[in-house]
DNA sequence: AGCACGCCGACT
DNA sequence: GTCGGCGTGCTC
């Protein structure tokens, strides 16, 4: 008897073991997908993780119902690396198998509710069937609505419910598994009559005599499908296609069909984009700067199995990467091409789909997850050569011989995930696939993130650094504005400074544009009660709600609660109640104000709901539709625009105040990368306007100089004095509960048998920067370990104090999780 | 993570 | 007295 070890789309440790039924003896193989019953009634999609004949002693194993595939969805190296995330973000391979594979490869079962007839109208028993549900009457009067998967629909008790009534036999139940991918499909057109067979194809004709347009449209299949150009297979014609035929609409379509001419049938097709060109353009020749920086990194990647390309914004990294890329196509190797979300835009992809073609494949969150499977299977079924330009969770593909992974903007904190499971960095994962398809790692950025530029400096990884803007273009000049002056002297016009505005006026004048950042959205940050001091708090997290004017609301941005702010200030019953602080959406009406007759645009999250919105505002932005943008972090990102003139920070102090050890980094990073969407071009260098209450603080000074090394190396003594990365690592042990004071006392406790072994490097327990989300109360430990430390013993000794842990009764109702390289 | 079983307060 | 609230433990 062969049994069968799995991998469970859920957080759990351990192995489950099932056991191979006789049809399916000698048919499964690692990696492949099954589906397996598990609990009392659910079924889930499994991945084979090993076979072996080892009985399991303390349990009645089930069966396996069915295996899902021909060949393994997932394969090796890639459920190595599955392995490998799991052990280092401290999560279950089930947590990486559940984020790696697009839902659309994850049968569930689902349980469908019917009626026993025999009990209809039986007693007091009255039931009724309905379109999606089941209303049963009980005796007692009580009213139990099931919906078709059984679930009750009144209340939140799913399972009792339904038991009841299936063990009373008033209804029945069945699993189904639901398939959620849906392949694309298109109409197709074919003729009836066979290919060469004159005479047939006269009497067609024939048939059409009395109408021009049927005989149009027959002539335009004919025209389309290369029917009589013998030498070439013949073409098939969508619908859709031959729609565009002049004088064709489906009414002749149809007719055609109803006369026996054509015949439709439907063909399954991919999603993917048909250009029918690969290798379309040439590529463009590089500047002197990027090409001895290419052949920098060309031997760099020799030696290193990472290199980090650093080149100032603007300098034209993207075409080194296209050159690189199309190396190693040329070799027959696949390549990974990172990016963050925010940055993937059509812009890109565009310039990438000129040179590649069909060889390129974006994988992008906003797609839809059948899109998503398609991706997925093409890589797993070709050994071809081709890139994938996608963001975070590309690296769950299944490629098959990686030879290039290039990251770009690797310092982004959104390459990491932060909730749920697992808690990866796109950017690590990317370097640990490579290094596993023995394939070289290109990091590229601006302002590389300090851990990484550290690598580098010492010979970790290679560095090539790149200083020069394309085609002479200078970097854009600083200036930093003192908020306390400009209010003193009352210049500031709300958060507009004089140098500021002035700097704008001009620009418009001149038919520049301009972008202001501010990372706030909404209207205003705070309200208050100027009478009593009162301010509305959610009621689910521990934070003040932002006032949004468009849709007056107040509203939570950790859980979304939202409320309609009161009239007068429910404490103290006055007329109190003012809002404070500048969002995006205040600047944009301020802005409005002030550059009277100019377009303004915003850029946050709440006007990029949609799922085209982000794209249509940039491209709006791009056409000169628009003439200041004004948003959040969306704004700093790798958007090219010839004609920004000025760039505004508006509050650089929230920013700097961050109470956090990366709040410089980040600071530096986000202003120097916003700087770069101005003044790209020589005879039209950019300004970028600072504002600030603290004009001394030396990392504006850096920004202000362009200075990433003097940063830099002042942010490493810092780093080095207070022991963090890169000379130590984290981890951050968080400890949910609904109850305040139970998490308090767990986190103690856990802090104290943590500092028995690790002494000083813990920190903590603190309250995290939002200490309640969504009616869980949190608190956070903060273990700094030597980076040569072995990160296995740590984590096996981690795992130790949470089962001691768990011997406490205190434990109860406390979740723990961890998150490993926090950013 | 679900989901079932089990033990206590509010309503017929 | 039941209903249904949620706390606790298991899932191959």
């Amino acid at each position: 008897m062969d049994f069968v070890d799995v991998i469970l789309p859920l957080p759990l440790h351990g192995k489950f073991t099932y056991a191979i039924p006789e049809e399916l003896q000698g048919a499964l193989e690692v990696g492949m997908r099954i589906y397996v019953p598990f609990g009392r009634r659910k079924y889930y999609t499994a991945i084979v993780d090993e076979i072996h004949h080892r009985r399991p002693e303390n349990y009645e194993v089930k069966e396996v119902l069915a295996k899902l595939e021909e060949r393994p969805s997932v394969r090796y190296p890639q459920r190595k690396l599955w392995e490998w995330l799991a052990d280092y973000y401290l999560c279950t391979v089930g947590d990486v198998y559940k984020a790696a594979l697009p839902s659309g490869m994850k049968i569930e079962s689902e349980t469908y509710v019917s009626l026993n007839k025999d009990f209809e109208n039986d007693g007091g028993i009255i039931l009724k069937e309905r379109e999606a549900e089941i209303v049963i009457y009980l005796e007692n009067k009580q009213r139990v609505r099931l919906d078709e998967m059984g679930r009750d629909l009144k209340d939140k008790n799913i399972g009792t419910r339904v038991n009841m009534l299936l063990s009373e036999g008033i209804i029945r139940v069945d699993e189904k598994a639901v398939e959620r991918y849906r392949s694309k499909k298109e109409k197709c057109i074919r003729l009836s009559v066979k290919r060469g067979d004159q005479d047939a194809l006269h009497s067609k004709f024939d048939l059409l005599t009395r109408s021009a347009r049927q005989q149009n449209t027959l002539i335009a299949y004919l025209d389309k499908s290369g029917w009589f150009n013998l030498s070439h297979h013949l073409r098939e014609v969508t619908k859709a296609e031959l729609l565009t035929a002049n004088g064709t609409n489906p009414g002749i379509i149809k007719a055609l069909v109803d006369k026996g001419v054509f015949e439709e049938y439907t063909r399954v097709t991919n999603r993917f984009e048909q250009t029918g060109k690969s290798d379309t353009i040439a590529l463009k020749p590089l500047s002197e700067a990027q090409s001895s920086a290419l052949k920098k990194v060309r031997s760099e990647m020799q030696t290193h199995a990472v290199t980090l390309l650093h080149g100032v914004t603007g300098s034209g990294k993207t075409e080194i990467y296209t050159h690189l890329m199309k190396d190693a196509l040329d070799s027959g190797k696949q390549i990974l091409y990172l990016v963050p979300e925010i940055s993937l835009t059509t812009q890109l992809t565009d310039r990438l789909r000129r040179v590649f073609g069909d060889r390129m494949l974006v994988y992008h969150s906003k797609f839809g997850d059948s899109e998503r499977v398609d991706i997925y299977k093409r890589v797993l079924e070709s050994h071809e050569p081709l890139i994938v330009l996608g963001v975070r969770s590309a690296v769950f593909l299944p490629f098959f011989h990686l030879g290039l992974v290039i990251v770009d903007e690797e310092h982004e904190s959104s390459y990491k995930q932060y909730d749920p499971a697992p808690r990866y960095n796109g950017r690590d994962a990317a370097i640990v696939l490579a290094s596993m398809h023995g394939a070289k790692t290109l990091l590229g950025s601006a302002t590389p993130a300090v851990e990484t530029y550290y690598k580098a400096e010492n010979g970790k990884y290679g560095l090539v650094e790149l200083a020069e803007r394309f085609e002479g273009a200078v970097l854009p000049d600083v200036e930093i504005v003192d908020m306390k002056v400009q209010r003193k002297r009352k210049v500031a016009k709300g958060i507009l400074s004089e140098p500021l505005r002035e700097s704008m006026h001009a620009a418009l004048k001149e038919g520049a544009q301009g972008i202001m950042f501010q990372n706030r959205r909404g209207f205003a940050p705070y309200v208050v009660c100027t009478e009593c001091g009162w301010k509305p708090k959610c009621v689910n997290c521990d934070v003040s709600l932002v006032y949004h004017k468009q849709s007056n609301q107040l509203r939570c941005h950790y859980c979304g609660y939202s409320i309609t702010p009161p009239n007068v200030c429910p404490a103290c019953g006055q007329n109190g109640i003012e809002v404070f602080g500048y969002g995006t959406e205040r600047i944009a009406e301020e802005l409005h104000k002030e550059f009277d007759g100019y377009r303004v645009a915003r850029m946050d999250l709440d006007t990029t709901r949609n799922k085209d919105s982000y794209q249509e505002i940039i491209e709006e932005f791009s056409r000169h539709e628009t003439d200041i943008l004004v948003g959040t972090q969306m704004v700093t990102k790798g958007l090219d625009f010839d004609k920004v003139r000025v760039v505004g920070v508006l509050n650089a102090d929230t920013m700097l105040n961050f109470p956090d050890f990366r709040s410089n980094e980040r600071a530096f990073n986000m202003i120097e990368q916003v700087s770069g969407r101005a003044g790209r071009r020589r005879d039209q260098p950019g300004k970028v306007i600072v504002q600030t209450t603290d004009p001394d603080n030396d990392v504006l000074a850096r920004v202000k100089a362009h200075d990433y090394d003097g940063f830099y190396r002042a942010e490493l003594s810092d780093r080095e004095k207070y022991l963090y990365p890169p000379y130590t690592r984290i981890i951050v042990i968080y400890i949910k509960n609904k109850d305040a004071r139970l998490v308090d006392s767990v986190a103690v406790g856990f802090a104290l048998a943590l500092r028995r072994v690790f002494g000083q490097r813990v920190l903590g327990p603190e309250k995290p920067f939002v200490s309640r989300v969504s009616t869980w109360y949190l608190q956070s430990i903060m273990l700094k370990v030597e980076s040569e430390a072995s990160m296995k013993k740590v984590k096996e000794i981690l795992r130790a104090i949470y089962e001691q842990m768990c011997a406490d009764p205190c434990m109860k109702g406390t979740l723990v999780y961890y998150d490993v390289d926090p950013v």
